[in-house]
DNA sequence: CGGACAAA
DNA sequence: TTTGTCCGG
């Protein structure tokens, strides 16, 4: 998912601290939504799920995630995606085998007994539908938290609502926003310092990207690396094969874009791709309202429709109000 | 993923 | 106080 550029931006990383981090944080809702429901999971892939049936591990996430943020004066909004733009439907065909393979995968695992790999095979084949996003649309406003609705890619969005200063920084574990120019992307905005890879512990903490520094270091303009991001490959196109993200850089500097990125075969010529990530459509009066939580309404909706623990949603519903000289309804334009 | 609780 | 394990719905 997203743009194979991280070899190149790992000089710029910042390593900020939680204190560093307090403001207006646009965060991806698909990117989050997604996170949720691949990683919480029970030991055989089964996602939590209430007595009828559906989905509910998705709700867990958002709750007590917005609890640490706000605990952390991090007001989250949330940025929803709107229609795909045409070009992305490869993309978006290649996620569906994915996950048809992976499921199939899972059930076998399970008929195998092997439930280690079913947990994975279970994460690779989520997806985040209709449900999902309606109910955690249900949930956020019940939490006061701000959604707004891009016409297309929510990354587009939240970049330009950081560009106009109206939130503080794009929340994604991609790096898209950066080539629709947010000036400031914080990846890893999760609690919980540890990661199990390959059976190993690795501690995650918050990683920032400037715009302004990749550009700067690179010694180029958002729209050569925009370049060097279709050289490699991106979500609407397939890029140059046998180009990594080293050669894609050369092949800009000697200004042989044009000239390499047609012996790739993409559905949309590069310049409207180009195009697309340096004007993308967008929302532009959005306004961004949060309040503080409907305690009933989450009550009822956690509770008495999804079947979660009140001892629970009570705890994680203190730690909204909890912060000390922080007005409990802010209004941005 | 994140919370709770036990063990170290 | 830190680390590991289990469970949530």
């Amino acid at each position: 998912m997203g743009v194979a550029l991280r070899p190149l931006l790992a000089d710029y990383k910042e390593s900020p601290g939680w204190e560093d981090l307090g403001g207006v944080a646009a965060i991806d809702a698909f990117n989050a939504l997604y996170q949720f429901l691949s990683g919480i999971r029970q030991s055989d892939g089964a996602p939590l799920m209430d007595s009828e049936g559906r989905v509910t591990s998705h709700l867990s996430g958002l709750l007590f995630r917005t609890a640490n943020l706000i605990e952390k004066n991090i007001t989250p909004v949330y940025v929803f995606d709107g229609k795909p733009p045409a070009f992305k439907a490869a993309t978006l065909s290649k996620r569906r085998e994915v996950r048809a393979f992976a499921k199939e995968s899972w059930e076998n695992a399970l008929k195998e007994g092997d439930t280690e790999s079913a947990r994975k095979y279970a994460m690779a084949s989520s997806k985040v539908d209709a449900y999902i996003i309606e109910s955690g649309k249900e949930l956020l406003s019940a939490l006061g938290i701000a959604c707004i609705e891009a016409p297309e890619e929510g990354e587009a969005q939240s970049s330009y609502m950081a560009q106009r200063g109206d939130v503080t920084y794009a929340v994604s574990q991609d790096y898209d926003s950066l080539l629709f120019g947010a000036p400031d992307l914080v990846r890893n905005v999760t609690i919980s310092g540890k990661k199990k890879i390959r059976g190993k512990v690795i501690s995650i903490s918050p990683e920032r990207l400037r715009l302004d520094a990749v550009l700067k270091g690179m010694s180029v303009t958002r729209e050569e690396l925009v370049q060097i991001a279709l050289l490699i490959g991106t979500d609407y196109n397939s890029g140059v094969s046998g180009v990594g993200p080293k050669t894609a850089v050369k092949i800009v500097s000697e200004g042989k874009f044009y000239e390499r990125i047609s012996e790739s075969d993409n559905a949309a010529e590069p310049d409207v791709l180009i195009d697309y990530f340096m004007n993308p459509p967008v929302n532009t009066s959005y306004k961004i309202v949060s309040r503080s939580p409907d305690h009933d309404k989450v009550i009822e909706m956690l509770c008495e429709e999804h079947g979660f623990s009140l001892d629970r949603v009570e705890a994680g519903l203190e730690r909204f109000g909890a912060k000390k000289g922080q007005s409990t309804l802010d209004s941005w334009f």
